[in-house]
DNA sequence: CGTATTATCTTAACAGTGTCCAGATAAGTT
DNA sequence: AACTTATCTGGACACTGTTAAGATAATACG
Protein backbone atom coordinates (compact mmCIF):
# COMPACT_ATOMS: atom_id res chain seq x y z
CA UNK A 1 0.00 0.00 0.00
CA UNK A 2 2.90 2.56 1.20
CA UNK A 3 4.99 3.40 -1.32
CA UNK A 4 7.75 2.72 1.23
CA UNK A 5 11.10 3.79 -1.23
CA UNK A 6 13.23 1.27 0.45
CA UNK A 7 12.77 -1.03 3.34
CA UNK A 8 14.93 0.87 5.80
CA UNK A 9 14.08 1.13 9.57
CA UNK A 10 10.60 2.39 10.14
CA UNK A 11 11.19 3.82 13.42
CA UNK A 12 12.96 6.63 14.62
CA UNK A 13 11.31 9.67 13.48
CA UNK A 14 9.76 12.31 15.16
CA UNK A 15 8.41 10.21 18.03
CA UNK A 16 10.23 6.58 18.29
CA UNK A 17 8.05 4.34 17.88
CA UNK A 18 4.79 5.50 17.81
CA UNK A 19 3.21 2.42 16.38
CA UNK A 20 5.00 0.34 19.05
CA UNK A 21 3.73 2.34 21.67
CA UNK A 22 0.23 2.84 20.05
CA UNK A 23 -0.29 -0.83 19.90
CA UNK A 24 1.43 -1.38 23.46
CA UNK A 25 -1.34 1.24 25.00
CA UNK A 26 -4.52 -0.05 22.96
CA UNK A 27 -3.26 -3.72 25.10
CA UNK A 28 -2.90 -2.17 28.15
CA UNK A 29 -5.99 -0.13 27.56
CA UNK A 30 -8.63 -3.40 26.71
CA UNK A 31 -7.11 -4.95 29.45
CA UNK A 32 -8.31 -2.35 32.04
CA UNK A 33 -11.18 -1.20 30.75
CA UNK A 34 -12.77 -4.50 28.49
CA UNK A 35 -12.36 -3.76 24.85
CA UNK A 36 -15.49 -1.57 24.88
CA UNK A 37 -13.74 0.75 27.02
CA UNK A 38 -10.75 1.52 24.52
CA UNK A 39 -10.75 4.77 22.76
CA UNK A 40 -8.30 5.67 20.52
CA UNK A 41 -7.91 9.23 22.27
CA UNK A 42 -6.63 7.96 24.85
CA UNK A 43 -4.12 5.48 23.50
CA UNK A 44 -2.54 8.36 21.76
CA UNK A 45 -2.99 10.32 25.23
CA UNK A 46 -0.82 7.55 26.53
CA UNK A 47 1.99 7.87 23.66
CA UNK A 48 1.44 11.21 23.77
CA UNK A 49 0.56 12.79 20.81
CA UNK A 50 -2.31 14.47 19.38
CA UNK A 51 -5.73 12.27 18.31
CA UNK A 52 -5.04 12.87 15.29
CA UNK A 53 -1.70 11.30 15.16
CA UNK A 54 -2.48 7.38 15.42
CA UNK A 55 -4.46 7.93 11.68
CA UNK A 56 -0.94 7.74 9.75
CA UNK A 57 -0.42 4.56 11.13
CA UNK A 58 -3.17 2.93 11.53
CA UNK A 59 -6.07 4.67 9.78
CA UNK A 60 -8.88 4.31 11.46
CA UNK A 61 -9.03 3.24 15.50
CA UNK A 62 -10.41 0.15 13.89
CA UNK A 63 -7.07 -0.39 12.39
CA UNK A 64 -5.54 -0.38 15.80
CA UNK A 65 -7.47 -2.30 17.04
CA UNK A 66 -7.14 -4.92 13.95
CA UNK A 67 -3.30 -4.77 14.62
CA UNK A 68 -3.72 -5.92 18.39
CA UNK A 69 -5.75 -8.81 17.10
CA UNK A 70 -3.20 -9.54 14.69
CA UNK A 71 -0.47 -9.94 17.10
CA UNK A 72 -2.87 -11.95 19.43
CA UNK A 73 -3.69 -14.53 16.56
CA UNK A 74 -0.06 -14.55 16.09
CA UNK A 75 0.71 -15.52 19.92
CA UNK A 76 -2.20 -17.92 19.46
CA UNK A 77 -1.05 -19.49 17.02
CA UNK A 78 2.31 -20.60 18.26
CA UNK A 79 0.46 -21.39 21.89
CA UNK A 80 -1.25 -24.20 19.74
CA UNK A 81 1.34 -25.06 17.81
CA UNK A 82 3.66 -25.52 20.66
CA UNK A 83 0.99 -27.56 22.22
CA UNK A 84 0.46 -29.62 19.55
CA UNK A 85 4.37 -30.33 19.43
CA UNK A 86 3.95 -31.37 22.66
CA UNK A 87 1.20 -34.12 22.17
CA UNK A 88 4.16 -35.87 20.33
CA UNK A 89 2.66 -38.46 17.77
CA UNK A 90 -0.84 -39.64 19.82
CA UNK A 91 -3.33 -37.91 17.65
CA UNK A 92 -5.49 -37.74 21.33
CA UNK A 93 -2.79 -36.44 23.49
CA UNK A 94 -2.27 -34.12 20.20
CA UNK A 95 -6.06 -32.78 20.83
CA UNK A 96 -5.79 -32.71 24.57
CA UNK A 97 -3.12 -30.59 25.06
CA UNK A 98 -4.39 -28.23 22.34
CA UNK A 99 -7.54 -27.82 24.11
CA UNK A 100 -5.73 -26.92 27.02
CA UNK A 101 -3.74 -24.83 25.67
CA UNK A 102 -6.72 -22.84 24.12
CA UNK A 103 -8.51 -22.03 27.13
CA UNK A 104 -5.28 -21.21 28.91
CA UNK A 105 -4.29 -18.77 26.30
CA UNK A 106 -8.13 -17.04 26.78
CA UNK A 107 -7.73 -16.90 30.69
CA UNK A 108 -3.86 -15.68 30.50
CA UNK A 109 -5.17 -12.83 27.72
CA UNK A 110 -8.52 -12.28 27.97
CA UNK A 111 -8.78 -8.99 26.57
CA UNK A 112 -6.89 -10.11 23.64
CA UNK A 113 -8.99 -13.26 23.23
CA UNK A 114 -12.08 -11.02 22.99
CA UNK A 115 -11.54 -8.88 21.02
CA UNK A 116 -9.91 -11.66 18.57
CA UNK A 117 -13.37 -13.59 18.28
CA UNK A 118 -15.87 -10.58 19.25
CA UNK A 119 -16.37 -9.53 15.44
CA UNK A 120 -17.40 -5.94 14.43
CA UNK A 121 -14.44 -4.43 16.52
CA UNK A 122 -11.80 -5.29 13.81
CA UNK A 123 -11.58 -5.65 10.52
CA UNK A 124 -10.83 -8.94 8.82
CA UNK A 125 -9.50 -7.47 5.46
CA UNK A 126 -7.13 -5.70 7.90
CA UNK A 127 -3.17 -7.08 6.50
CA UNK A 128 -3.13 -10.88 6.83
CA UNK A 129 -5.26 -10.90 10.11
CA UNK A 130 -7.75 -13.36 8.21
CA UNK A 131 -4.49 -15.94 7.11
CA UNK A 132 -3.15 -15.36 10.42
CA UNK A 133 -6.32 -16.22 12.03
CA UNK A 134 -6.73 -19.33 10.03
CA UNK A 135 -3.29 -20.71 10.69
CA UNK A 136 -4.79 -21.43 14.15
CA UNK A 137 -7.62 -23.39 12.70
CA UNK A 138 -5.17 -25.62 10.42
CA UNK A 139 -3.42 -26.50 13.18
CA UNK A 140 -6.51 -28.04 15.25
CA UNK A 141 -7.40 -29.35 11.64
CA UNK A 142 -4.04 -31.26 11.69
CA UNK A 143 -4.75 -32.60 14.52
CA UNK A 144 -8.53 -33.98 13.97
CA UNK A 145 -6.72 -35.22 10.35
CA UNK A 146 -4.15 -37.72 12.25
CA UNK A 147 -6.93 -39.04 14.83
CA UNK A 148 -8.65 -39.98 11.65
CA UNK A 149 -5.65 -41.07 9.75
CA UNK A 150 -6.09 -38.75 6.84
CA UNK A 151 -3.17 -36.72 5.03
CA UNK A 152 -2.88 -33.15 4.38
CA UNK A 153 -4.68 -33.92 0.90
CA UNK A 154 -7.39 -36.10 1.88
CA UNK A 155 -10.63 -34.27 2.17
CA UNK A 156 -12.22 -34.38 5.40
CA UNK A 157 -15.07 -37.30 5.60
CA UNK A 158 -18.45 -35.80 7.43
CA UNK A 159 -17.47 -37.08 10.59
CA UNK A 160 -13.94 -35.64 10.60
CA UNK A 161 -15.51 -32.75 9.62
CA UNK A 162 -18.18 -32.86 12.66
CA UNK A 163 -15.56 -33.87 15.23
CA UNK A 164 -13.51 -30.66 14.17
CA UNK A 165 -16.13 -28.71 14.57
CA UNK A 166 -17.34 -30.13 17.75
CA UNK A 167 -13.60 -30.36 19.50
CA UNK A 168 -13.10 -26.49 18.54
CA UNK A 169 -16.66 -25.83 19.85
CA UNK A 170 -16.17 -26.73 22.94
CA UNK A 171 -12.86 -25.27 23.66
CA UNK A 172 -13.73 -22.17 22.29
CA UNK A 173 -16.84 -22.29 24.17
CA UNK A 174 -15.43 -23.10 27.56
CA UNK A 175 -13.28 -20.51 27.27
CA UNK A 176 -15.79 -18.27 26.09
CA UNK A 177 -17.78 -19.03 29.10
CA UNK A 178 -14.75 -19.24 31.63
CA UNK A 179 -14.26 -15.26 29.89
CA UNK A 180 -17.80 -14.12 31.07
CA UNK A 181 -17.72 -16.12 34.29
CA UNK A 182 -20.70 -18.06 33.52
CA UNK A 183 -19.16 -20.92 35.02
CA UNK A 184 -18.42 -20.23 38.75
CA UNK A 185 -21.84 -18.45 38.78
CA UNK A 186 -23.56 -21.44 37.23
CA UNK A 187 -23.54 -24.48 39.00
CA UNK A 188 -23.28 -24.28 43.42
CA UNK A 189 -19.81 -24.86 42.67
CA UNK A 190 -16.51 -23.10 43.83
CA UNK A 191 -12.89 -23.97 42.21
CA UNK A 192 -10.36 -22.33 39.70
CA UNK A 193 -11.52 -22.76 36.24
CA UNK A 194 -8.14 -23.68 35.22
CA UNK A 195 -7.16 -25.95 38.07
CA UNK A 196 -10.01 -27.64 38.58
CA UNK A 197 -12.92 -27.43 35.69
CA UNK A 198 -10.83 -27.31 33.25
CA UNK A 199 -9.40 -30.61 33.45
CA UNK A 200 -12.81 -31.62 34.50
CA UNK A 201 -14.25 -30.85 31.16
CA UNK A 202 -11.44 -31.89 29.51
CA UNK A 203 -11.97 -35.29 30.36
CA UNK A 204 -15.17 -35.05 27.74
CA UNK A 205 -13.66 -33.48 24.96
CA UNK A 206 -15.76 -35.65 22.17
CA UNK A 207 -14.28 -39.01 21.11
CA UNK A 208 -13.91 -38.95 17.20
CA UNK A 209 -16.09 -42.02 15.54
CA UNK A 210 -13.30 -44.03 14.25
CA UNK A 211 -15.55 -47.46 13.73
CA UNK A 212 -16.06 -47.38 10.00
CA UNK B 1 -38.28 1.95 44.82
CA UNK B 2 -41.00 3.59 43.09
CA UNK B 3 -44.01 4.65 45.65
CA UNK B 4 -46.50 3.06 42.77
CA UNK B 5 -49.14 3.86 44.67
CA UNK B 6 -51.47 1.27 43.04
CA UNK B 7 -50.11 -1.40 40.48
CA UNK B 8 -52.74 -0.03 37.71
CA UNK B 9 -51.61 -0.23 34.21
CA UNK B 10 -48.23 1.25 33.56
CA UNK B 11 -49.02 2.72 29.88
CA UNK B 12 -51.15 5.08 28.41
CA UNK B 13 -49.54 8.52 29.89
CA UNK B 14 -48.32 10.89 27.32
CA UNK B 15 -46.50 8.61 24.62
CA UNK B 16 -48.29 5.51 25.10
CA UNK B 17 -45.96 2.58 25.64
CA UNK B 18 -42.58 4.36 25.62
CA UNK B 19 -40.91 1.71 27.68
CA UNK B 20 -42.29 -0.93 25.09
CA UNK B 21 -41.11 1.14 22.21
CA UNK B 22 -37.41 2.16 23.51
CA UNK B 23 -37.64 -2.22 23.50
CA UNK B 24 -38.44 -2.57 19.99
CA UNK B 25 -36.47 0.11 19.07
CA UNK B 26 -33.58 -1.20 20.75
CA UNK B 27 -33.90 -4.55 19.67
CA UNK B 28 -34.39 -3.84 16.18
CA UNK B 29 -31.35 -1.47 16.27
CA UNK B 30 -28.65 -3.76 17.47
CA UNK B 31 -29.97 -6.13 14.88
CA UNK B 32 -29.11 -3.75 11.65
CA UNK B 33 -26.32 -2.15 13.47
CA UNK B 34 -24.30 -4.82 16.01
CA UNK B 35 -24.86 -4.61 19.63
CA UNK B 36 -21.95 -1.95 19.03
CA UNK B 37 -23.86 -0.06 16.77
CA UNK B 38 -26.51 0.97 19.62
CA UNK B 39 -26.94 4.21 20.70
CA UNK B 40 -29.61 5.69 23.20
CA UNK B 41 -30.27 8.69 20.79
CA UNK B 42 -30.90 6.48 18.17
CA UNK B 43 -33.24 4.50 20.36
CA UNK B 44 -34.93 7.84 21.38
CA UNK B 45 -35.34 9.00 17.68
CA UNK B 46 -37.35 5.98 16.61
CA UNK B 47 -39.39 5.91 19.26
CA UNK B 48 -39.58 9.84 18.17
CA UNK B 49 -39.00 10.96 22.17
CA UNK B 50 -36.15 13.08 23.10
CA UNK B 51 -32.58 12.42 23.96
CA UNK B 52 -33.35 12.36 27.74
CA UNK B 53 -36.40 10.53 27.75
CA UNK B 54 -35.71 7.14 27.75
CA UNK B 55 -33.61 7.48 31.48
CA UNK B 56 -36.40 7.89 33.13
CA UNK B 57 -37.58 4.77 32.53
CA UNK B 58 -34.19 2.72 32.07
CA UNK B 59 -32.04 5.42 34.06
CA UNK B 60 -29.34 4.30 31.60
CA UNK B 61 -27.96 3.14 28.44
CA UNK B 62 -27.26 0.13 30.05
CA UNK B 63 -30.99 -0.16 31.68
CA UNK B 64 -32.36 -0.36 28.02
CA UNK B 65 -29.99 -2.89 27.23
CA UNK B 66 -30.27 -4.88 30.24
CA UNK B 67 -34.04 -4.89 29.66
CA UNK B 68 -33.73 -6.47 25.47
CA UNK B 69 -30.97 -9.18 27.59
CA UNK B 70 -33.29 -10.11 30.39
CA UNK B 71 -36.58 -10.85 27.44
CA UNK B 72 -34.03 -12.42 25.60
CA UNK B 73 -32.87 -14.75 28.19
CA UNK B 74 -36.97 -15.04 29.05
CA UNK B 75 -37.57 -16.76 25.38
CA UNK B 76 -33.96 -18.58 25.33
CA UNK B 77 -35.51 -20.11 28.47
CA UNK B 78 -38.79 -21.38 26.69
CA UNK B 79 -36.84 -22.60 23.71
CA UNK B 80 -34.90 -24.67 25.78
CA UNK B 81 -37.69 -25.56 27.63
CA UNK B 82 -39.99 -26.31 25.50
CA UNK B 83 -36.62 -28.76 23.05
CA UNK B 84 -35.99 -30.74 26.71
CA UNK B 85 -40.11 -32.00 26.68
CA UNK B 86 -39.87 -32.51 23.18
CA UNK B 87 -37.06 -35.21 24.59
CA UNK B 88 -39.22 -37.05 26.57
CA UNK B 89 -38.15 -39.39 29.15
CA UNK B 90 -34.57 -40.08 27.30
CA UNK B 91 -31.74 -38.18 28.43
CA UNK B 92 -29.72 -38.48 26.12
CA UNK B 93 -32.13 -36.86 23.50
CA UNK B 94 -33.28 -33.97 25.87
CA UNK B 95 -29.62 -32.97 25.92
CA UNK B 96 -30.04 -33.51 22.03
CA UNK B 97 -32.74 -31.31 21.65
CA UNK B 98 -31.56 -28.81 23.78
CA UNK B 99 -28.38 -28.45 21.83
CA UNK B 100 -30.14 -28.03 18.64
CA UNK B 101 -32.29 -25.52 20.55
CA UNK B 102 -29.51 -23.44 21.78
CA UNK B 103 -27.88 -23.34 18.09
CA UNK B 104 -30.88 -22.58 16.41
CA UNK B 105 -31.80 -19.75 19.17
CA UNK B 106 -28.40 -18.02 18.40
CA UNK B 107 -28.83 -18.57 14.67
CA UNK B 108 -32.57 -16.81 15.05
CA UNK B 109 -31.82 -14.40 17.63
CA UNK B 110 -28.01 -13.65 16.45
CA UNK B 111 -28.11 -10.02 18.08
CA UNK B 112 -29.90 -10.97 21.17
CA UNK B 113 -27.88 -14.12 21.81
CA UNK B 114 -24.46 -11.85 21.33
CA UNK B 115 -25.91 -9.02 23.66
CA UNK B 116 -27.04 -11.56 26.30
CA UNK B 117 -23.55 -13.33 26.74
CA UNK B 118 -21.43 -10.27 25.68
CA UNK B 119 -20.95 -9.07 28.91
CA UNK B 120 -20.35 -5.19 30.16
CA UNK B 121 -23.02 -3.98 27.58
CA UNK B 122 -25.40 -5.12 30.14
CA UNK B 123 -25.83 -4.95 33.71
CA UNK B 124 -26.36 -8.38 35.97
CA UNK B 125 -28.06 -6.72 38.53
CA UNK B 126 -30.46 -5.02 36.56
CA UNK B 127 -33.96 -6.56 37.74
CA UNK B 128 -34.41 -10.45 37.87
CA UNK B 129 -31.61 -10.63 34.87
CA UNK B 130 -29.17 -12.84 36.76
CA UNK B 131 -31.71 -15.16 37.90
CA UNK B 132 -33.42 -15.33 34.32
CA UNK B 133 -30.49 -15.93 32.84
CA UNK B 134 -29.38 -18.70 35.39
CA UNK B 135 -32.84 -20.52 34.63
CA UNK B 136 -31.41 -21.67 31.47
CA UNK B 137 -28.69 -23.29 32.69
CA UNK B 138 -30.86 -25.21 35.42
CA UNK B 139 -32.91 -26.41 32.35
CA UNK B 140 -29.76 -28.31 30.99
CA UNK B 141 -28.67 -29.33 34.40
CA UNK B 142 -31.70 -31.13 34.71
CA UNK B 143 -31.22 -33.31 31.55
CA UNK B 144 -27.66 -34.14 32.70
CA UNK B 145 -29.26 -34.98 35.99
CA UNK B 146 -31.68 -37.52 34.20
CA UNK B 147 -28.36 -38.72 32.05
CA UNK B 148 -26.87 -39.34 35.46
CA UNK B 149 -29.28 -40.70 37.19
CA UNK B 150 -29.27 -38.04 39.98
CA UNK B 151 -32.26 -36.33 41.45
CA UNK B 152 -32.71 -32.57 41.76
CA UNK B 153 -31.38 -32.95 45.11
CA UNK B 154 -28.12 -35.26 44.48
CA UNK B 155 -25.06 -33.41 44.57
CA UNK B 156 -23.35 -33.63 41.08
CA UNK B 157 -20.22 -35.84 41.02
CA UNK B 158 -16.84 -34.67 39.27
CA UNK B 159 -17.44 -36.35 36.32
CA UNK B 160 -21.36 -35.18 36.31
CA UNK B 161 -20.48 -31.92 36.53
CA UNK B 162 -17.70 -32.32 34.10
CA UNK B 163 -20.17 -33.51 31.32
CA UNK B 164 -22.22 -30.33 32.09
CA UNK B 165 -19.40 -27.81 31.43
CA UNK B 166 -18.76 -30.01 28.41
CA UNK B 167 -22.62 -30.19 26.85
CA UNK B 168 -22.88 -26.36 27.55
CA UNK B 169 -19.16 -25.25 25.98
CA UNK B 170 -19.95 -27.32 22.88
CA UNK B 171 -23.24 -26.08 22.29
CA UNK B 172 -22.70 -22.45 23.07
CA UNK B 173 -18.91 -22.06 21.47
CA UNK B 174 -20.73 -23.50 18.17
CA UNK B 175 -23.35 -21.20 18.27
CA UNK B 176 -19.93 -18.55 19.10
CA UNK B 177 -18.38 -19.58 16.20
CA UNK B 178 -21.79 -19.53 13.74
CA UNK B 179 -22.32 -16.32 14.50
CA UNK B 180 -19.04 -14.89 13.63
CA UNK B 181 -19.07 -16.59 10.67
CA UNK B 182 -15.69 -18.49 11.64
CA UNK B 183 -17.26 -21.66 10.70
CA UNK B 184 -17.37 -21.52 6.82
CA UNK B 185 -14.25 -19.71 6.88
CA UNK B 186 -12.25 -22.35 8.79
CA UNK B 187 -12.59 -24.98 6.38
CA UNK B 188 -12.41 -25.10 2.79
CA UNK B 189 -16.46 -26.73 2.93
CA UNK B 190 -19.31 -24.99 1.89
CA UNK B 191 -22.85 -25.60 3.49
CA UNK B 192 -25.65 -24.08 5.55
CA UNK B 193 -24.66 -23.90 9.12
CA UNK B 194 -28.21 -25.21 10.31
CA UNK B 195 -29.02 -27.59 7.79
CA UNK B 196 -25.65 -29.27 7.49
CA UNK B 197 -22.75 -28.83 10.19
CA UNK B 198 -25.17 -28.47 12.64
CA UNK B 199 -26.46 -32.29 13.02
CA UNK B 200 -23.05 -33.40 11.92
CA UNK B 201 -21.77 -31.78 15.03
CA UNK B 202 -24.07 -32.69 17.21
CA UNK B 203 -23.40 -36.28 16.55
CA UNK B 204 -19.97 -35.55 18.82
CA UNK B 205 -21.62 -34.39 21.43
CA UNK B 206 -19.81 -35.58 24.66
CA UNK B 207 -21.17 -38.56 26.13
CA UNK B 208 -21.15 -39.03 29.55
CA UNK B 209 -19.15 -41.55 31.13
CA UNK B 210 -22.20 -43.74 33.15
CA UNK B 211 -19.65 -47.01 34.01
CA UNK B 212 -18.69 -46.56 37.41
C1' DC C 1 -64.86 20.14 40.86
C1' DG C 2 -60.35 22.21 41.92
C1' DT C 3 -55.90 21.67 43.64
C1' DA C 4 -51.70 19.14 44.68
C1' DT C 5 -48.77 15.60 43.51
C1' DT C 6 -46.49 12.65 40.75
C1' DA C 7 -44.95 10.75 36.39
C1' DT C 8 -43.44 11.98 32.03
C1' DC C 9 -41.08 14.41 28.61
C1' DT C 10 -38.34 18.64 26.50
C1' DT C 11 -34.80 21.92 26.05
C1' DA C 12 -30.22 23.14 26.85
C1' DA C 13 -25.88 22.16 28.17
C1' DC C 14 -21.39 19.65 29.24
C1' DA C 15 -17.69 16.60 28.59
C1' DG C 16 -15.94 13.14 25.69
C1' DT C 17 -15.51 10.62 21.28
C1' DG C 18 -13.81 9.47 16.10
C1' DT C 19 -12.32 11.61 12.13
C1' DC C 20 -11.22 15.06 8.78
C1' DC C 21 -8.64 19.23 7.24
C1' DA C 22 -5.00 22.64 6.69
C1' DG C 23 -0.77 23.43 8.10
C1' DA C 24 3.84 22.80 10.52
C1' DT C 25 8.04 20.10 11.23
C1' DA C 26 11.52 16.85 10.47
C1' DA C 27 13.55 13.12 7.97
C1' DG C 28 15.18 11.25 3.69
C1' DT C 29 16.25 11.96 -1.35
C1' DT C 30 18.22 14.05 -5.24
C1' DA D 1 20.76 23.24 -1.16
C1' DA D 2 16.18 22.24 -2.79
C1' DC D 3 12.56 18.98 -2.99
C1' DT D 4 9.69 15.30 -1.56
C1' DT D 5 7.69 12.48 1.68
C1' DA D 6 6.50 10.89 6.32
C1' DT D 7 4.99 12.44 10.61
C1' DC D 8 2.57 15.06 13.86
C1' DT D 9 -0.31 19.33 15.69
C1' DG D 10 -4.34 22.34 16.29
C1' DG D 11 -8.71 23.19 15.26
C1' DA D 12 -13.02 21.90 13.81
C1' DC D 13 -17.39 19.09 13.10
C1' DA D 14 -20.88 15.87 14.14
C1' DC D 15 -22.08 12.63 17.25
C1' DT D 16 -22.46 10.32 21.80
C1' DG D 17 -24.29 9.57 27.07
C1' DT D 18 -25.77 11.99 30.87
C1' DT D 19 -27.36 15.69 33.77
C1' DA D 20 -30.14 19.79 35.40
C1' DA D 21 -34.01 22.71 35.21
C1' DG D 22 -38.34 23.47 33.59
C1' DA D 23 -42.77 22.39 31.16
C1' DT D 24 -46.86 19.37 30.63
C1' DA D 25 -50.18 15.98 31.45
C1' DA D 26 -52.22 12.22 34.08
C1' DT D 27 -53.56 10.87 38.55
C1' DA D 28 -54.76 11.45 43.62
C1' DC D 29 -57.07 13.80 46.95
C1' DG D 30 -59.71 17.40 49.40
Amino acid sequence: MKPAPKPRKKRAYHHGDLAGQLVAAAEAIILERGVDGFTLREAARRAGVSPAAPAHHFGDARGLLSEVALRGFRDFGDALEAADKRGGDDPQKRLHEQGAAYVKFALANPARFQLMFQHGKCDMGYKDLAAVGHRSFLILEGAVRAAYGLSASDTLTDDAHGFLLATWSVVHGFAHLALGGDLDGGSGRTGDVLTSFLPRMLKHLPPPNLQR
